[in-house]
DNA sequence: TATGGGAGCTACAACGACTGTAGGTTCAAG
DNA sequence: CTTGAACCTACAGTCGTTGTAGCTCCCATA
């Protein structure tokens, strides 16, 4: 598909080149390379990857995605598309679509649970543990101000880079 | 430390009641087990764990921990300190407050990615691929309206059970 | 031309918090 | 005594990376 690559006069990336200009670890490109997301690139005489624009497009977009939140599933789909440019682009509005309904469930859950603490945090008397309002509702599902509420989704201390 | 699995006329349950009881699944206590946050309960003759009041209700406790988003180290904290209930609460408080700005942050994050997503969706003309307002947005970082938009972490599509 | 150091290579383990499977054992009802 | 549900261990898989070990390669300077 890509041999930019092979093509004199077209620029030629060692894969940190592309980890700098996308913002991407260089791990993180091998990975997906290794689940297919992005081709094979062609390689030097001493076994080292080498990429062209399209490549660096292409890791551009799966890296502008991710930052949207698209898991990478959907973007192997958003980038099948734009293999396909003369195809309805209904498709892609439904996978954004159904990324922006996700995005709205987690808020509502989110707000749910960011009133929960707060209540907890208010009615504390700042005493015991014993005494103390957070455990309490932590220990008694009943003293929940919200009693019907859903479990959060994983929510991993991550700081963003 | 909990024999009460060992005394009679104290309710012992077998893990699947354990599971039933508090909503979590058989193999998720299991491994709450493997990393120490539920101590080793007595076992059968026949190998089979059996618990008693106490381990229940630490059980419940970290469901219902885990069901308002605190990852389980907040959790082993948040424990450790109900064993300690003559102890201030202060350090309880601090990991509810370090979780409820996490919250926060979450919920704007979310609700950036939440514009985007739908000015993406009111721009696109329907028509081809190439023409794409979402596809265009994702390739090229110059068409975004928040050009400062911060990675939004990790978002499995995980059907909250 | 030798050398040094940064960049690259593969292969694999770890993260968090589970979930699922295979292949066996135990328990309680009929 | 038999059946079948529930239990057991051990391990692989999920998602999207990140980190490590132990190599090799490439390029600029001396």
């Amino acid at each position: 598909m890509t041999d930019a690559a092979t093509i004199p006069n077209t620029p030629r990336y060692p894969i940190g080149d592309l980890a700098r200009q996308t913002g991407t670890k260089v791990q993180t490109i091998r990975y997906y390379e290794s689940i297919g997301l992005l081709p094979e690139p062609a390689r030097t005489a001493g076994n080292q990857r080498v990429y062209g624009q399209d490549q660096l497009d292409r890791l551009g977009f799966i890296k502008h995605a991710r930052d949207f939140g698209f898991p990478l599933d959907a973007i192997r789909e958003l980038l099948d598309m734009t293999d396909r440019p003369a195809a309805s682009c209904v498709e892609a509005d439904e996978i954004v679509r159904r990324h922006l309904g996700e995005v709205r469930r987690r808020i509502g859950r989110l707000q749910a649970l960011e009133g929960e603490l707060g209540r907890m945090l208010e009615s504390c008397s700042h005493g015991t543990v014993a005494d103390c309002r957070a455990i309490n509702v932590l220990s008694d599902h009943e003293k929940c101000c919200d009693a019907s509420h859903e479990p959060v989704e994983t929510m991993p201390y991550r700081a963003p880079d």
